[in-house]
DNA sequence: ACCTGAACACCGTTCAAGT
DNA sequence: ACCTGAACACCGTTCAAGT
């Protein structure tokens, strides 16, 4: 990449990172162009779709909680990997407001630039979900697949402004559900 | 109301509930007058807001799900009755594409054309769910509130289109939730 | 190679002018 | 009273023209 398209291309990121925590995952692409003093053609040649750019935005904690994931696998009891693991993965898909939509529809669309983070998602909370399922802590009448819905759907709710008080509640509501047992307890 | 005006309005209602059902609750609002052969004006003069527009497709719906609440309080046991009012609920605020969002956002807006049917809603539910509490069969740690959200959540679910196929199996895991069967009859 | 911005086809919303 | 559609200020996306 010639000095000039790097540089363009991390004030578009980093304007991005402004603008899409400000406006959400809909937010003016023209926007982010014009407060990055650059021209449109230059967002699309970087950023060719919407996905593209939210996908570049989010790549790095979606690969830091893959990581994560890995040690957690061996470090930790089945049910706290899977929690702690959920957590972060609600935290990353409700981290830009509206992003869960997308998400969800990029699982099954392998064109989607964010398929691949999507995949990666998925399959970790899979391989967590079935230690703790054989470890005896997890339901097993739901798969990767559903863990991962549940994951949007309270990413979803974290994004909605009135449920924020409870937002918290709701995550131990649904993950006491997953991860049968005594309460969750995940306040500190 | 005038006779023409009033055949307009009905010409609007008419041609956005197939629009909305197309294309969802961000629908081009100037696609439906085109479509019902008014002026852009006459659309806003009867709708002034979209939420006005998504109430007046709604309405009808919302109306009945609380008519048949009442009902359901008297004949059904109280754990039947909130099972019931959920299906119906998700029903509703699913029934088209993306409303869940203006209906949770609507919850506590009361400007918004949406608040009487959301708070219709919410009180309904909750009055179930004190039903159910009491005669012991829902859980108690949670509200009429945090029973809306899920409702909600649980509507986005089904909303997704990746989801289809296990939103029904979701919507048994988050119910099962809240109306705990005999696989909780276990120690606090 | 890369950048620019005009051009095109859309929006939502308002409001003067008509009947 | 009610209706109309032009007008305004925005979009997303493409692409010829520039360096």
């Amino acid at each position: 990449m010639r000095a000039d398209a790097k540089k363009n291309y991390d004030r578009l990121l980093s304007v991005a990172r402004d603008v899409v925590t400000e406006h959400g995952a809909d937010a003016s692409l023209r926007d982010v162009a014009r407060k990055a003093d650059v021209g449109l053609g230059t967002l699309y040649r970087h950023f060719p779709t919407r996905e593209a750019l939210i996908e570049a935005l989010l790549r790095t904690e979606v690969d830091g909680l893959t990581a994560q994931a890995a040690g957690l696998e061996e470090s930790s009891e089945p049910k706290e990997a899977l929690l702690t693991w959920l957590r972060g993965s609600v935290a990353i898909t409700h981290e830009y407001r509206g992003v869960t939509g997308l998400l969800m529809a990029a699982l099954e669309d392998s064109e989607s630039a964010l398929h691949a983070s999507c995949v990666a998602l998925h399959d970790t909370g899979t391989r967590l979900l079935d230690h703790a399922q054989a470890a005896g802590v997890a339901r097993t009448d739901i798969d990767g697949t559903d863990l991962f819905a549940l994951v949007a759907a309270l990413a979803w709710v974290y994004d909605q402004p009135s449920l924020a008080l409870r937002a918290d509640h709701l995550f131990d509501v649904i993950s006491g559900s997953v991860l049968p047992g005594q309460e969750t307890a995940r306040s500190a």
